[in-house]
DNA sequence: TAATCTCTATACTCGCTAGTAAACAAAAGA
DNA sequence: TCTTTTGTTTACTAGCGAGTATAGAGATTA
């Protein structure tokens, strides 16, 4: 079995650009206790003092790492909306018919909306952002949206797909993959990567015989 | 045109009765107007000082029709959900396959999530109800659940339906119906019944060729 | 007419949470 | 060693919103 390079990162003498990292860890670690509460008690009814007391530390650390809780929801939605844009992207250019790429592109979709950031991302409201976040969180979606129709248009055209409106065709598949991190229990027996394969065969085949 | 018998309860000289059908008039306004504001802002930052004004009225006057703010929200979900119940019901009672039936039961299913309080079960996540609410909420979306499962299940005996796996499908097009209310715009061109049914037919029919 | 019940308003309390001021600790650099 | 920068704390402010005490107005009943 091969392994990874062992430990390269954990001398006890501090490398130049130790601090940044320090710090980049840190950000994460707020973001990702963070995502877990909202996707546990929602945002609002998430107080920075049950992020920091999680973290063992007290609220204005936090505030020495984000401006306010805005930015961290906004981040938090960023890195799962990143996820997706980045999978979809390679998946969508891919070889094959419309139909395999669109496969691939919603295993994609359906990994990440079963981690943290993209339940967070399901959940997110708008309304939640302040205008200056919004508008960024609005366009991110849009790529998205935008990404995925193109694969459904595409199939349309080589005929792999039967879609009558694309439109309509990519929010059923949208919304049904944001809808996972609702039901799947991830203490269950069915893995991620077959619960989301199932749900996307069920979405591409249909549940007509 | 047939008309409706005109205005027997618009009698200045009051009922026995109007005083209850008033009552009940008003806990509605409060509901329906609760639920749009939900829907709009979110459930903790809408404020029943806002619901009042709208009505206008005074805060109070909302208590003198609700015990707190957690019955409003469960009431408005309980609408929701017992309007599914209701149609679905009735939609599985038909004759016909099991997929003909299952048509039926999630065209009912979606006319209800597009409107106010089909949404508001929608975005009800059930930490936002207190222990009591949550377990009556839980026990409505269960019964749905299981109604759903039952007509999926029928349909794979018989045939009409293909059905890996029965909880997994019923998750997929319930999610996907849960999410119309993100997308549907109801000043758009398309009505909410074609919306509903195209939606319907994608989940049917599925996305391959 | 008097007594009561229903509805609504004014004017509060109380608790919670985002965000801040200021000081202190620890490390980095000169 | 002295100074500066970075990270963290304690102790606070300020504002919002759920829920209530109380009183008064209108209708209902006796």
């Amino acid at each position: 079995m091969p392994r990874k390079a062992a430990q390269i990162d954990a001398s006890p003498w501090s490398q130049p650009g130790d601090r940044e990292r320090e710090r980049a860890a840190k950000r994460e670690a707020v973001l990702r206790t963070a995502a877990r509460f909202f996707n546990q008690k929602g945002f609002h009814a998430t107080s920075l003092d049950d992020v920091a007391t999680a973290l063992n530390v007290t609220k204005p650390t936090i505030y020495h790492y984000f401006a306010n809780k805005d930015e961290i929801l906004f981040e938090c939605t960023r890195r799962g909306l990143s996820a997706i844009i980045d999978a979809s992207r390679e998946a969508a250019a891919q070889g094959g018919t419309g139909a395999s790429r669109l496969r691939s592109v919603l295993m994609a979709y359906a990994m990440v909306m079963l981690d943290d950031y993209g339940i967070c991302v399901a959940r997110t409201q708008d309304y939640n952002l302040t205008e200056a976040s919004r508008k960024q969180f609005r366009a991110l979606k849009r790529d998205i949206d935008a990404l995925i129709r193109q694969v459904v248009a595409e199939g349309a055209e080589d005929g792999s797909l039967k879609v009558r409106d694309v439109r309509i065709a990519t929010f059923t598949a949208a919304q049904a993959l944001n809808g996972m991190g609702n039901w799947y229990n991830s203490d269950g027996p069915v893995g991620k990567e077959d619960t989301a394969r199932q749900v996307v065969e069920t979405l591409m085949d249909g549940l007509s015989g």
